[in-house]
This record gives C-alpha cells, structure tokens and sequence, in this order.
DNA sequence: AAAGCAGATGGTAGCGCTACCCATGACGCC
DNA sequence: GGCGTCATGGGTAGCGCTACCATCTGCTTT
C-alpha cells in the first residue's frame, strides 16, 4: 500500500470533486462544460450549481494535456513598443477576451532566425492557432508554421502565397499612393526617408520607386535609409543627412510617422516653411498625424482591425469554418493634410 | 484487451522515446533536462545526443501538470497601446527570452473588475510568477495574488504594502517635482492637463498641487482633467478648455507627453510663444520630446528597467532568494529643456 | 569489518482532464 | 416484435511528465 500522493495542487477542487457533488460522472461534468448541448437541461443545473459552490475552475494545464490542444494563441510580432504592432496586438487581444484562449506572446525583434527559436518553443505546447507578422518567414518557419496543426494567420501584409491565412494591406501600393499624392499636387524632388527596413519598409521603398520612375522622377540619391531602429530623433537626423546629400529636396515621404514627425521638428528648428519649401508624408496615420502643426498627411493603416480580423478567421477556421477566401486585404487610406496642402 | 489510445500528439518524440534510445529511464532524461548536475556527465551526453537526434522538445502541459506549475510569468497591465507600458512589457519580455518561461499577457483595460477576472483565470494555470501594474488592487484582487502561490511583483509605483515585492517610483513625488521645477523658473499660473485619471495619474496631481500650495499658487480652476483615455488630439482639445478657462495661464503641467505634445502643437498653432508666454512640462520622457520644437521638459521614467528588475526579482524569489528589500524605488529624473527656459 | 552515508539511477504512481467506447432507454420503422 | 437510431450518461485508459520513494553502488567512518 502506498499512500496517495498529497494534493499537490493545494487543495483545489477538480472536477471529481465537482462530480461527486453533483452526483454525476466526470466525464459529464466536462461535457457539461465544453458541450452544454450534450447534456440533459436537468443535470446541467445541477452540475453547474456543483461548480458555483466548489468555485471549480478547471486546470488548463491538464485540459490541454488531455486533450492535445492548449487554447492558446501563439502571438509573434517583431517589436512590443513600435505602436503600429502594439494596435495589432490590441485588436487581437480585444477579440480574444470574451473567449477562453489565453495569449501567449513573443517578440522576434525583427530578426527570422529568433521567429524559428519561438516557434520552436511554441509548438510542443500546441497552440489553438498562430497570428505571426510579415509574410516573410524563413524557409525552416515556413515549414513549422505549415506542420503545426492549427490555424495559422499571417498579419500586416497580403501576399500571393499564404501558409494559411492572411489579412493586412500592400505596403507596396501604400508607398506608390504616398509618393503619386505628392507628385500629384507638384513636388519633384521627394525624398525617401526610412529607418529599420524591414521587408514592408523596402516594399513601401518600392512603391515609392515605382511612382517616381513612372513620372520620371527617380533619382538613387534622393533615398535615405538606415537599419537602425525607428525613431522620432533618427528622423530628424536622416532628414538632415537627406538634405546635406541633396539641397533642391523639396518633399519627403518617410517611411512612418515617428520619422515624418522627427522631420516636421527638424523643418520648425530650422525655420523651413512646410509644406512651402518642404512637403512631408508618413506613413501609419498615427492620432498626432492630425493635430500636429502643420497637420501631417499620412496613410492610414487599419492595424486595430488587422488584429481583430485575423483573430475572427482564426476561430472561425478552428471551428471548421474556414473562410471562402484565405487572403483578405483591408487596404489602407490616404489622408491628405496640411503639410502637402501647396 | 484494449488497443492503446493512437498517439494523440501527431507523432512527437516524448521522454520515453528519448530514454529509450539513451538506454537509460525516463526519468534521468527529465532530471538530465531540469537539473543537469545531479545525472552524471557520461549519462547526460548521452542523453543530449538521443535529444537531439529525435528532436526532443518537451511538452509544457505535461510538465505543468505533473509539477503543479507551470513556466508561465502571468503580466497584468491596464492598455497595451500606451508605449509606457509598451516598454516595461519590453522589458520582461527581453529579460525572459533567455529563459524558458512564456509570457501571458492580460489587459486589464484599467479596470479593477477585469484584473479580478484575469486573475481568475491565471490562477488555475498555476503561474510562476505574477506581474501586475500599479498598487492600487480591488480587495478581491489582493487576496488572489496573495494566494496564488508564486512570487508577486506590484510594478510602475511604489507603495507602503506590497503584497509581495514592487518595483517602480512616486508618481507624487514626480507630480510636486514637476510643479516645483516650473515655479522655480518663474511660472505662477501653472495648469495641470490630465487624462484618464488613473490612480498613477492622481498621485501625480496630488503632488503638483502639494508643490503649489507649498508656493501659495494652488488655484483648483488650474486643473483640467477628463476620464476618456489620452491622446495627443485630447491634450489640444483640454489645453484649449484650460486657456478658456483661466486666461491667465502661463504655464501647464501635463499628466503625460501624448496631453504635452498637443498642448506644444496647439500653441504652435495658436501662435503662442512656448516658453515665453506658455511653459510646458510633460511626463514619461517619450523619445520625442527631446526632439520637438521646442524641446519639451519632462519627467523620465525608468520604465524598461522596471521591466528588466520586476523579473530578476520575480526570478531571485523562484531561486529561494528573496531580495532583502521588497521594494525598489527606480526613481526618476527632471529633464529640464526649452519648453521651460524662461 | 560492519555500519553508515552520499550520489546516482530507476520504478511506480499519479497530476486533472478528455478521447474512445460502451450501456441504457425511448422511440420509430418495417 | 425485432431492430436500428438517437439521446444521454458513464467507465476505462491514457495524455507526457515529474514527485516520491526504493535501490544500488562505492566509499568513509568508527
């Protein structure tokens, strides 16, 4: 006779004890509770009475194990206090929180090899479903996103070639709309100014180039980039670089608002009259877009609904109803203000 | 005879698997895995090699379940949009990467009712520690985190009764240094502008209006607060309420920089000289105000090093070894710039 | 030399839950 | 009346891991 191990748990109720009480089996009490539907109206009542008074709350740990399926979802973004993935985050955690999925986070810092280490580490505990940033995963991320066995949804971007699903917008098109905006009500030597270019960054770079070649405009120096991270302080540097490296510079698309702000300043400091002499673009549409001085044109990006869509095509997938079309693209919106009103 | 249940996990190599190839038993693969200087180093290399050649990976379920604990720091913080929390979470999360503990995240939404549930739901998974923002639980709330049985770690303030250990700074003592440092440069009629008057953000106004009733200026038609969450476009909108209301303002003290940011774009707008006619004052020291034009005064505030400490604390009291001093005051640091230059 | 002890390893029995299968009774159909 | 079908409920056997002993070695202690 060995004696039973104690309670480890400390004393909580389980659902054996839930079932005792109510006089049923165990098994009933976890339909009860997953599948009301199963169970006859009468027990239920009783079963839920049993639970109100034990204050039983059932241990995910051993439901997942169980089960095979933890209800989580494995959340990847490449930064936590860049804001534009902080509103993704957002809209998925708002979705998420009348459900009983739980979220679990990680932060790849940009980087392809430390998305792989976190899928990795996020399998083995089969999450519910996957929402990772970008479109460009590596070769050996591809692969895990494909073999884990949930739904998984690719946010921020659209693209031709989903693992699974994807919602989010073409940055391309979004770079091309800022810069023919800016052609179109007449500056000539726009610059490009961006910082982290990221592969949405150098598509939206590419957008730019688009347009500008297309009205013959395009000209390699009027490109400023760096891979340091963005900020409103590297905005205003590059934006000095630019100017050094091309004086005529009478317009600026920058890559986000963070830069497009850091320039905004820089032009006040240095007494240059936007959008007179120079006109400015962001890209985001941030809420101080529109009460800066001069307000800043910029584009608008739906990432609150990004997040919340993605988190509605993934339940939807995991309850077997998976949408008509894997892809779907929220587009974006240009907001014309006062620093290109010329 | 029953056929064995088909392995549910899809096939996933498991300690048994790696014992078996190891020749040794299951459970000196998990004691190798957790605690690699109680198996002998013949035993262990061997070990790592059937590890790696079968790609083990454990499952945390199963771990969680048979330890009664799960890796799993639970983080409470009441908005995931506002970069302040941003960054502490920046800096757990940076701090835990290297570990393998997960992160579940809860928003609070800067409600005591939803941190009561949140906490709910955490309990059951048996988390390895707790990090909540602020001091300031709903009773209900406390008694969770106190029997939760795991390191608790009260963060962003810092207050006479942790319940278990906190790291932050005085959000009074930020407030009356704040209000003192204007009075001192020779601003009288000095407003303070707040929104979402969370209880950090009261501390803050108690302490202005410590600092102004110490110099004989309190006046309560100065202050000007609404509960709505802030935003830039707020701080316009109630520093034009506050100038309509007492003309006479010369200066504001702002409850963040997004309230200061559009105090600074509306004076811009308004053509009101800043600091001549107007002194502006901000707090958290975002990135941009040491930018804008003119460069905002600010508060700065250790905000990733909460971050960082909150979970080598949380990690220490894992370890068995309590810090002497449960709670650590980060303090913070006046940075005086144009927007104050009188 | 017997006893004691520490270090290394293994076996057994769960952790709390659910998948799978089966039992029962009511009902409808031929 | 026999037989399938459906709705409802329960029993059994794990899910993959670790806590708790037990065992076995080799060495020190007296």
């Amino acid at each position: 006779m060995t004696k039973p191990r104690s309670r480890r748990g400390g004393g909580r109720p389980t659902i054996a004890d839930v079932a005792r009480k109510a006089g049923v089996g165990a098994i009933t009490v976890s339909r009860a509770l997953r599948e009301p539907g199963r169970v006859s109206e009468d027990l239920r009542r009783k079963i839920q009475a049993a639970v109100d008074e034990l204050g039983y709350l059932p241990d995910p740990n051993a439901r997942a194990l169980a089960s095979a399926r933890a209800e989580v979802f494995g959340v990847l973004v490449p930064s936590l206090t860049n804001s534009v993935f902080a509103e993704v985050l957002r809209g998925i955690y708002d979705s998420l929180s009348d459900s009983s999925y739980r979220i679990q986070l990680g932060n790849t810092h940009y980087s392809g090899l430390e998305e792989e280490r976190l899928l990795q580490v996020f399998g083995p505990q089969r999450p519910a479903a996957l929402i990772v940033a970008g479109i460009d995963q590596t070769p050996t991320s591809r692969r895990l996103l494909e073999t884990a066995g949930c739904p998984v949804v690719q946010v921020m971007e659209t693209g031709p070639d989903p693992v699974d699903m994807m919602v989010g917008f073409s940055h391309f098109d979004g770079g091309r709309v800022a810069a023919e905006h800016m052609i179109e009500v007449g500056y000539r030597r726009i610059g490009f100014i961006g910082a982290r270019m990221d592969p949405r960054s150098q598509r939206r770079l590419a957008g730019y180039r688009a347009a500008m070649e297309a009205a013959g405009l395009f000209d390699a120096r009027l490109i400023t980039t760096t891979p340091v991270p963005s900020s409103v302080t590297l905005g205003r540097e590059l934006f000095r670089d630019a100017l050094a490296k091309v004086p005529t510079l009478d317009g600026v698309f920058c890559n986000n608002d963070d830069i497009a702000l850091g320039v905004l300043f820089e032009c006040h400091r240095a007494s240059i009259a936007v959008p007179k002499t120079i006109g400015i673009t962001g890209f985001n549409d941030l809420d101080m877009m529109e009460v800066a001085f001069p307000s800043v044109t910029s584009i608008r990006t739906p990432r609150y609904e990004i997040g919340r869509l993605s988190v509605a095509m993934a339940l939807a997938a995991i309850a077997g109803k998976r949408p008509q079309e894997p892809v779907v693209d929220l587009g974006f919106e240009l907001r014309c203000r006062e620093s290109t009103a010329r």
